[in-house]
RNA sequence: GGAGGAGUGACUGAGUGGCCGAAAGUGGCGGUCUUGAAAACCGUUGUCCUUCACGGGACCGUGGGUUCGAAUCCUACCUCCUCCGCCA
């Protein structure tokens, strides 16, 4: 959420930073209800000072045992007034709150302004892609050989874009998991978690995906509860409503979990594979740092996912988001791209965003600075250290070898029990 | 699921209709004293809205109600705690 005064204060900037998102909102309404609302404050306040002057004035005079029926009178009226306009008030500050809600954050300066994915600016490219001497298969193709993917099966137990891994399949899922989460804890500095899979609507609105994107989440019927789009949500919540000192600060946490996504409006679009799913594995690290450091704090947060490509030699690139690609929370976001070689193409792995005040001001998240009183509102940064499924699926691509089989990355082989090669499992 | 109890400022905790934005203590900050520190003592210490400002207003878990007037009374809800039942 921004600052209600200073959209009112720079209306331009804000709308120009919105129609570069490629949004469309009417800002009309907004300064009307605005305008109105301070009106109505005035009024009710001045009513409110006049009926707690009156009210002293007749606790005096009952006490001297005067008769004080007639400011009673007059108070009952100006209570009845009060009443009635500051149901006019609520009126108008929920649809100001509403509005405030819906609003995106403003993009960094830095951030290229563009339409689409396609303008979104290259920072670099790390890594060798590997070169094949054979046929290469995509990674659903591999999996589903070697028996460790199983969609068919997976499809009858809960539907399409549902992975079932099996044996040495489900090892290295699990494997990339402790793998990430051990370098994030012991080489990162983060603080492992272990939060709720499902959360309430609260939650969702402090990281911003409540109100606008619920068609996006899974909602549990009859619950005010969902399941988390991603662990962001929950570390992001984690200190909500909290003052930190600034001591404290940066905190940096991760955790694993499960990710839940409705996927609506992407009929067609990755049916095969582990690329997009309703439910999938997630690292994610979640930050809160000072202002002054929160820029400093998104390249370390972006070194901290890259390392894990790093260790296991997948090749990849990184992307800072245009103006159109960005998230409704972020000021800037990159995108880290791992190679696939059975597309052809470098997909999204992890991303990683500043939000600066925008979440913490909706879930009210502050600090206390040492050299002043008054509270300000961290910033929070979250990036995915990485997306399991889709490491997962590119280790199948870039990995593979002629005869079908898959060599594990070096980084792994501890964490698979000393296993090598993923060979066929019937 | 049943029965009780509680939610007040950073924390502990007083406050049952007007004198309460709220006692007291702790913690924090500033100071006196001290070579320095501790102790002691003195002072100070919530958030938000509105206004150019002076000022004004709101906030005692949340919403609704009673009242001229609510932290205080009524009501619904939320959260936490204790006991019983069920349960991984």
């Amino acid at each position: 959420m921004l600052d209600i005064k200073y959209v009112r204060d720079h209306l331009p900037e804000v709308e120009n930073a919105v129609k570069n998102r490629g949004s469309d909102i009417d800002f009309t309404g907004f300064s009307e209800a605005d305008k109105k609302r301070r009106q109505l404050l005035a009024e009710t306040e001045d009513l409110r000072h006049k009926r707690n002057t009156v009210s002293d004035e007749i606790a005096r005079k009952k006490k001297s045992g005067d008769d004080a029926q007639s400011e009673i009178e007059d108070m009952r009226k100006v209570s009845d007034r009060i009443k009635a306009l500051d149901k006019d008030l609520s009126s108008v500050q929920e649809t100001i709150d509403q509005f405030a809600l819906s609003l995106p954050n403003i993009p960094h300066p830095d951030v290229p302004v563009g339409r689409d994915e396609d303008e979104n600016r290259l920072e670099k490219q790390v890594g060798e892609k590997p070169r094949f001497e054979f046929e290469i298969k995509s990674h659903w193709e591999i999996g589903e050989n070697l028996g460790i993917l199983d969609f068919t099966r997976a499809a009858k137990i809960a539907g399409s874009r549902f992975p079932l891994y099996m044996k040495s399949g489900a090892r290295l899922e699990r494997a990339l998991i402790n793998f990430m989460l051990d370098i994030h804890i012991t080489e990162h500095g983060y603080t492992e978690t272990l939060p709720p899979f499902i959360v309430n609507k609260n939650s969702l609105i402090g990281t911003g995906q409540l109100p606008k994107f619920e068609e996006d989440l899974f909602k549990l019927e009859g619950w005010d509860y969902y399941l988390i789009p991603t662990s962001e949500v929950p570390m992001a919540n984690i200190y909500g409503g909290e003052v930190l000192k600034e001591d404290d600060l940066p905190i940096k946490v991760t955790a694993y979990t499960p990710c839940f996504r409705s996927e609506a409006g992407s009929y067609g679009r990755d049916t095969k594979g582990l690329i997009r799913q309703h439910q999938f594995n997630k690292v994610e690290l979640v930050k809160y740092t000072t202002p002054e450091n929160s820029y400093q704090e998104l390249d370390a947060l972006l070194a901290n996912a890259e390392t894990i490509l790093q260790r296991l030699d997948l090749p990849y690139q990184v992307v800072t988001l245009c103006t159109g690609d960005i998230g409704f929370s972020a000021t800037k976001t990159y995108d880290i791209e791992v190679w696939m070689p059975g597309q052809d193409k470098y997909r999204e792995i992890s991303s990683c965003s500043n939000c600066e005040e925008f979440q913490a001001r909706r879930a009210n998240i502050r600090y206390r600075r040492k050299d002043q009183k008054k509270p300000l509102y961290v910033h929070t940064l979250n990036g995915s250290g990485l997306a399991v499924g889709r490491t997962f699926a590119a280790i199948l691509e870039n990995c593979q070898q002629a005869d079908g089989t898959v060599r594990i990355p070096d980084a792994l082989v501890p964490y698979m029990g000393g296993q090598t090669v993923i060979e066929h499992e019937s």
